[in-house]
DNA sequence: TAGATTGTTAATCGATTAACAATC
DNA sequence: TAGATTGTTAATCGATTAACAATC
């Protein structure tokens, strides 16, 4: 258990947005044939997939229950039980991290927001606390999850500042290389990398059109 | 050629990065091990990814040239002939990426950007278009690449417009899966895909925690 | 020369896909 | 029953790592 693949892992959010869509749709049940389809994917990989978070077994000739698959995948994200974070940076990308109401669907809520620019009060209902008080939040209420939204030359420093108070997760969307302790966990939304494999996939798709 | 790694496509920028601050810091030479350490990569691993972009060889003894890995990968990723892009919904997330200066080191100039809200004006030197001048847009300036960033409902609908005018390749950070014909690239800024990733790295320090 | 570092070939690992028997 | 759809085992594919000879 808990072995769960990385890319499976990083499916099943997708799977969970289509599911509930049919869900908004009355459908019952789904072939994996059928979601497949819209991924883009083989009917292989969705059933292993659902196979690798659901206890219950799809049946030959039906199908997939969506209520269940939802159901199962909402619980496996940890959607269920909400994780608490602070976030530090209230520039434009911190306005649309705070903004962005979804999050708490995704079992994340921004607890605490920070800056150094103490002119800033309220942003999207979330009071912005000084970052002098950042240490003591997040040791405090015992947070565990810190989002980085600074410019990139204080990136570092903030980072070492979350880890010290205890942070153990960085969710990182500053374009720099973070350096950490091996204990912690890190994820960068490396803008950069995204656009790299765009793209790549534009110039073969235009390579293509080019020799026919 | 051509056929470099998914994987190692995305380390690039990373590799990239680091190597400029070198550069920086007057560092000439650099061993793969060395950078190795800092992503906590093999030295293999370095080779592999510098030898896959480069066409200078490493020396023994003294490592890769760091000026010339630095001018080898910005070619390679692209970063020296600029591609134009059209950006869609200029709410909070759409003002974070415009004002985020760093898409030109990345090869992406966003050259229009476009609302159905007409009240805006201009964001971060950008002027805003009203949505109905889109199509016109794309097909006048011959624009290939199109960032969705409109809430989640019009997203289709507006990845649909970008298709229908020439758009080739989508950045899409709306929280939806969009249906799209074969012959276009999209890539997903999924939030919910890193954050499950993160969610899991966080169970399992915590697990490893407790376990000592 | 000796030792650090390289590039390449072969082995391993992990994820996807093909094949196919089981079943509603 | 026949056919659609499932789960699982084995084969394939792609990426990483180990082993090692080459070289500055």
């Amino acid at each position: 258990m808990s072995s769960i693949s990385k890319e499976t892992l990083q499916r099943l959010p997708a799977y969970l947005r289509h599911l509930k869509e049919l869900q908004k749709q009355g459908v019952e049940n789904v072939a994996s044939k059928a979601i497949a389809k819209v991924f883009n994917y083989t009917s292989v990989q969705v059933r292993k997939d659902f196979a690798s978070i659901s206890e219950e077994a799809g049946k030959p000739k039906t199908g997939f229950s969506v209520n269940r698959l939802v159901k199962d995948i909402a619980e496996f994200l940890g959607y269920n039980n909400i994780n608490e974070a602070v976030l530090v940076g209230v520039g434009n990308l911190g306005h649309a991290l705070l903004s962005y109401s979804g999050f708490k669907d995704y079992g994340l809520d921004i607890v605490g927001a920070f800056d150094i620019n103490p002119n800033i009060k309220l942003v999207h209902g979330h009071k912005i606390y000084n970052l002098s008080k950042l240490e003591s939040f997040i040791k405090r209420f015992n947070i565990l999850i810190g989002i980085i939204a600074v410019p990139k030359d204080s990136a570092q420093d903030i980072c070492d500042l979350m880890i010290g108070a205890g942070i153990k997760a960085i969710w990182n969307f500053s374009p720099c290389n973070l350096v950490i302790p091996e204990n912690i966990a890190i994820i960068n939304e490396d803008m950069a990398s995204s656009l790299a494999l765009l793209s790549q996939r534009l110039s073969k798709i235009l390579k293509k059109e080019k020799n026919q």
